[in-house]
DNA sequence: CTTGACACAGAACAGGCGTTCGAGTATTAT
DNA sequence: ATAATACTCGAACGCCTGTTCTGTGTCAAG
């Protein structure tokens, strides 16, 4: 019968073979064989498999390291071990201390109390540096845009610069909260996220204690109760 | 002759064992064989190897996957290829269509037009599942909490649930919005995701394209300009 | 001393796996 | 039409690999 040949690029059977890579190497942790590939992809003949592999590998979308069992890799930019793993320090809300973490709490984390994000995703500056995170609880941070059960990524800092948003404690108004810091005159600018939003201003004699510079928000968008 | 007895946890030999799957797995890219590690760790015999392998995996320090070629991997630390790499379709914008993939588009994107994300951080339903991600331009979603240069992922739908944060295109308004949706008797209740502003409503008649429901937000945090 | 747990070696087995070869069919170009 | 190219199949070969079984020596407790 008919079948549109594909005059160039990827045809419809390296896709579900690039795919198929992909879902088992996420479900399994360890690449397909050839014969795996063949039966999901419906090639009844290992020879075809390896003959679809081949110039997969020579367009550059696989990796194959020849002889060896399940030898085969997709050679997208970050192949594995990729993230970052962030401790979750706690949680975020107004009117209680930011918990910040010690030198010692880094590295004796579980991973139920640990965000992973991807390096790709990170700002370039902030790669490798002693992040951590918190939940963000009720919804006092509306006007930095973040909202209830919002997961927010932190550099810890004392000082920040003109434009960075940090997580602040207002020991005046007994309150924590989430602003893009700006240094003015004589007094702090502390401008919400949400452009329709009003700055509030500190004298800089007021206590103003940054804990920490954000570099990141993350939700998950589960349901709206 | 003499060799100390290790009264428990992982002796020196353990520990090499450990350290070389590490070493040639971040060489080669795949883990090494059962005769691989021997060779290594001049243990002349696989069954030895298998022995101490079998320790390490009770003891919690690796995994390993039983009758499959260099089925083993470490536990701690980074877990490999644990990310899901969606496809970056394009912007979301008031006044402009959404760009909702086809099937065809789906595993041909390049890294640059990808964002990964960590498995960890999906809400469970959506593993596995053909998602996509745009990138926010303008601040006309505010309403919904997510900012200008933000990155939405969506699960492409037609239809929504109750609580659902979809993404909708109104044509009778000519403009994209995300909102929680919320059918109701003779008609549908758009509301923002921010508790402070008004839902607005929609009728049955009218017209209503559901294009996918959010499943995460994500900002990067650089700088307030 | 005996016993048993422990560490190790060697060999053999069975199945997994990548590779290769021969042959056949469909599609496209000449 | 004819030839070249692309694609598919099936089978066989042989190495790779995890598993298992038997046996040996060490060491500490009974």
């Amino acid at each position: 019968m008919m079948m549109v040949r594909k005059s160039k690029g990827l045809g419809e059977r390296h896709q579900k073979i690039l795919d198929f890579i992909a879902s088992y190497q996420r479900e399994h942790k360890h690449p397909p064989s050839i014969r795996e590939i063949g039966e999901y992809c419906d090639i009844s003949s290992t020879s075809v498999v390896n003959y679809y592999l081949d110039q997969l590998e020579k367009s550059g979308n696989i990796e194959r390291d020849r002889k060896i069992s399940r030898g085969v890799r997709l050679t997208n930019g970050a192949p594995i071990g990729d993230m970052f793993r962030v401790p979750m320090m706690g949680v975020i809300q107004a009117g209680e201390p930011i918990p910040v973490p010690s030198n010692a709490d880094f590295g004796s984390f579980t991973p139920e109390d640990s965000v992973e994000v991807a390096m790709s995703l990170m700002p370039a500056k902030e790669k490798g540096k002693e992040l951590f995170a918190l939940k963000v609880q009720g919804e006092s941070m509306i006007d930095a845009m973040v909202n209830d059960g919002d997961i927010v990524i932190l550099k810890p800092t004392q000082d920040a610069r003109n434009g960075d948003m940090v997580a602040v404690w207002l020991s005046d108004r007994n309150e924590t909260t989430l602003k893009f810091f700006f240094k003015e005159k004589d007094k702090y600018r502390l401008q919400p996220a949400n452009p329709t939003m009003k700055p509030i201003y500190i004298d800089k004699g007021e206590s103003l204690e940054i804990k920490g510079k954000v570099v990141m928000v993350i939700r998950k968008v589960e349901r709206y109760n």
